[in-house]
DNA sequence: GTGTAATGCTATTGG
DNA sequence: AGCATTACAC
């Protein structure tokens, strides 16, 4: 023991070491609440990193240890870079992760004491709008009055300021404002919401905090529990948590008060998440104790980047006083420029990523330096994802290799969600987006309104979809015979699974449900053509991978919550587009500011500097001016050797194109950091992007023979297919045999008719019918057509 | 009942 | 401009 404690006291001086004065006494404040300030690029990820290496040498076990990060990405980072620092195997089995999915982890555990499944799915905002949309029709109101997106959105705040339903119930004021807002069932939609999701056995991404919340608010032991064991909690982004995260960390840190967070009020932009600053203040409030240490030395950025994001972000009112300044050389001025219009713009950036990375000069600002070599470093950053299509569209034609994060996600494409969604109903037999998402992949002649007369009938009886399937009876549903029969073999195909999820681990499974289904037949022939078929099937592939590699993963880490196919969902569910990212090939990448938060480029360009785009045209109250001018901040620090402004005179937005202006932010630089490169606005591309005229033969392969027949083929062997089935089931079957002119039917839909005449045989036959209420004729197949005739002739 | 075509709607930022 | 829901044909 004592061999190890010197043995530690020199790793903590090859640690201390890689420290400034004030990260070592941050990093060495292991006791007690911590409140650290730091600037954009002061090394606070350093910091934190070194801070739980600390820990650990200080012989702090590994279990009692938390810390909650922005993304699952950085936490892995983070780990790794622990487990270098200290050789510490175990490092491996401290919880760190986003609250998200931290939170996740905690519910799977302690399921019992939550009014939800162990295997709760996580509905994403798809999924919830799905449901607001169902309880809107069942309400039989307006989605007019009750946008679903926007019921959402409040419905998230609510959540996330910690107001339940139940809470919302007792608060007339709400109400009140609700029936001024007019939107008087706002209540009843919020309340059928939640009560859905629990018949779903569902969490949405707000309920993974405000429940763990409950949780712990209605549990003293099993907040006990946690409290326990993490003794030791840090938080990063500090200024970016809301109501209901702040109250389970301040809740969890009760007992020891060893809470570390970490923060920058100036790089806050996640108000539309319920996040606020005054957690910072708050923190201060709740622990006057707190050591406070103040980074305020960028290591990452030249002066004059500082210096220009310094002359930003000075014009906002509310701020902690700090200021960041940087031992850095003054390096080259920030590069500003319009253009003509967003094609133009995303031409000039591409040759200008062509001329950095092969250390061409570019006389106007000297931008020569072999310090930035590899598309990696390069960094193309926009307000709104929209932004990005045309710079895929102009690097994908000069193939100038790129990377989009915050793109549709791997796990967000339908194929994969289609299989996602069969896993997710063997695992939690309640949910019911899932079972009305796959009810009908592949068609199963079970339609629309059988769903909806199932979902009735589930709903009077308290019954989920899958448990009402087992009760249906011809009669009460209003469901026939022949569908009730085809329920029952979709149900006893679920229940199979189910069965066999015992046996079979979450891989093997998965391939089972891939196969029995015959998903990927289905997604090939709904595919448009080939190539999309190819690349769905490919999907559906890489996601068994994925269930693999997890379950292989799983395997290795005892601390792993199991390699459960439940968990294996949960999991993917909070992934997000930087999980995904692959350093394999260099890559210029495009993101959004909001995503670039906490990382670092030699080069960036920030692009769209215009008014109403950014700042958003959205977010214009005094306040949100000022967290756009937060995200200026942030987009303008993640840059450490060159930084590009740009903006264009003419945009393509909304469908039209207008005329844009520079952002205000742009002149709120300080003009000695600035070049301006005037010749930008009449810029032309020097390679490849051509104006595009009508006489140069098109590029686009679509139109080539061999594809088109490709095509066809396709479709072909699609009509055959069903002119096949027809044949084999439907043949000889005579509908209506005693219909013909003359004939008095009734309609479900269209009421009273009189036949006019009945032509075509079997599955072809088709009857046209007068319909009181209608002014034309119809023309009805019969095989499908719901009538009743009520006399043969006249 | 199902698939497709046409229409209508909405439109930051993300876990 | 794109997407989702609706309307209609089969």
């Amino acid at each position: 023991m004592k061999q190890n404690r010197l043995e530690s006291n020199e790793q903590d001086n090859q640690l201390l070491i890689h420290l400034n004065q004030a990260q070592r006494q941050a990093v060495q404040n292991i006791e007690g609440p911590t409140l650290i300030v730091a600037g954009a690029g002061s090394g606070k990820t350093r910091v934190i990193t070194f801070r739980i290496a600390y820990l650990l040498l200080q012989g702090v076990s590994p279990f009692s240890i938390l810390a909650l990060t922005f993304t699952n990405k950085a936490a892995k980072v983070m780990k790794d870079r622990i487990f270098q620092l200290t050789n510490w195997k175990e490092g491996r089995y401290l919880w760190a992760g986003t609250f998200h999915s931290i939170f996740a982890r905690i519910l799977r555990e302690e399921w019992a004491n939550t009014p939800y499944p162990q295997n709760f799915t996580i509905y994403d905002t798809s999924d919830s709008i799905s449901v607001i949309r169902a309880v809107i029709k069942e309400l039989d109101i307006s989605n007019k009055t009750y946008p679903p997106r926007q019921i959402l959105s409040r419905i998230s705040g609510l959540k996330n300021e910690l107001i339940t339903a139940k809470d919302y119930q007792h608060d007339e004021s709400l109400k009140e404002q609700d029936r001024l807002r007019l939107q008087p069932k706002f209540f009843e939609i919020y309340r059928r919401y939640c009560e859905k999701c629990i018949y779903s056995g569902a969490m949405d991404f707000d309920d993974l905090l405000l429940q763990t919340y409950l949780l712990l608010n209605n549990n003293p032991t099993v907040l006990q529990k946690y409290q326990l064991r993490f003794r030791h909690i840090m938080v990063d982004e500090y200024q970016d948590i809301n109501e209901a995260q702040y109250k389970v960390v301040s809740m969890l840190a009760d007992k020891f008060e060893n809470i570390c967070v970490v923060g920058d009020d100036a790089q806050s932009i996640y108000a539309f998440r319920g996040a606020k600053i005054k957690y910072i203040q708050e923190f201060r409030k709740r622990y006057a104790n707190a050591a406070i240490y103040r980074l305020e030395q960028n290591y990452r950025s030249t002066k004059s980047i500082i210096g220009a994001a310094n002359s930003i972000i000075k014009n906002n009112k509310k701020q902690i006083e700090k200021t960041l300044f940087t031992d850095n050389e003054f390096g080259k001025k920030v590069n500003l420029c319009e253009l003509r219009n967003e094609i133009v713009e995303a031409e000039y950036i591409r040759d200008e990523i062509l001329r950095i990375v092969n250390g061409e000069s570019n006389d106007s600002n000297e931008i020569t330096n072999g310090q930035i070599s590899s598309y990696s470093q390069i960094c193309i950053l926009y307000r709104t994802n929209a932004q990005s299509r045309v710079f895929e569209e102009v690097f994908g034609k000069s193939r100038l290799p790129y990377q989009i994060f915050g793109n549709i996600s791997f796990y967000q494409r339908s194929e994969v969600k289609d299989v996602l969604a069969y896993l997710k109903l063997i695992v939690n037999p309640g949910d019911q987006e899932s079972f009305k998402r796959i009810i009908g992949k592949p068609t199963r002649g079970i339609g629309q309104s059988t769903v909806d007369r199932l979902i009735v009938f589930a709903n009077r009886n308290g019954y989920s979809l899958m448990e009402s399937i087992d009760y249906l009876s011809q009669g009460h549903s209003g469901i026939s015979g022949s569908i009730i029969a085809k329920l029952k073999v979709f149900k006893s195909m679920i229940d199979r699974f189910v069965v066999e999820s015992e046996k079979l681990n979450a891989s093997d499974l998965s391939q089972l449900v891939v196969e029995r289904t015959r998903i990927i037949d289905f997604v090939k022939q709904r595919a448009e053509n080939e190539e999309v078929a190819f690349e769905k099937v490919g999907n559906i592939k890489e996601l068994l991978n994925s269930v693999g590699d997890f379950v292989e993963q799983a395997g290795n880490d005892p601390e792993a919550s199991g390699e459960s196919l439940g968990a294996y969902l949960q999991n993917v569910a909070l992934y997000t587009s930087q999980d995904e990212q692959d350093v394999q090939i260099p890559r210029v990448t495009l993101m959004t500011v909001h995503l670039s938060k906490g990382m670092e480029f030699p080069c960036v360009f920030v692009v769209g500097l215009e008014e109403d785009l950014f700042p958003s045209a959205l977010n214009n109250s005094p306040e949100g001016v000022e967290e756009e001018r937060r995200l200026m901040y942030v987009a303008t620090t993640r840059a450490e050797k060159l930084l590009y402004l740009t903006h264009v005179s003419s945009r393509f937005r909304a469908g039209d194109r207008i005329q844009s202006f520079p952002s205000p932010f742009l002149d709120e630089i300080d003009k000695k950091f600035i070049f301006r490169d005037r010749k930008t606005s009449f810029y032309s591309p020097t390679l490849g992007g051509k104006p595009k005229t009508k006489s140069e033969p098109k590029n686009n392969f679509y139109y080539e023979p061999s594809n088109l027949s490709a095509i066809m083929s396709v479709k072909d062997i699609d009509k055959m297919k069903k002119v096949e089935h027809q044949s084999e089931d439907k043949n000889g079957e005579d509908h209506y045999p005693n219909l013909r002119s003359g004939s008095k039917v009734s309609h479900h839909k269209f009421g009273l008719g009189v036949v006019k005449s009945v032509e075509g045989k079997g599955q072809n036959k088709k009857a046209i019918i007068e319909f009181e209420k209608i002014p034309t004729p119809k023309k009805l197949l019969l095989a499908y057509a719901k009538i009743k005739i009520l006399r043969t002739k006249s």
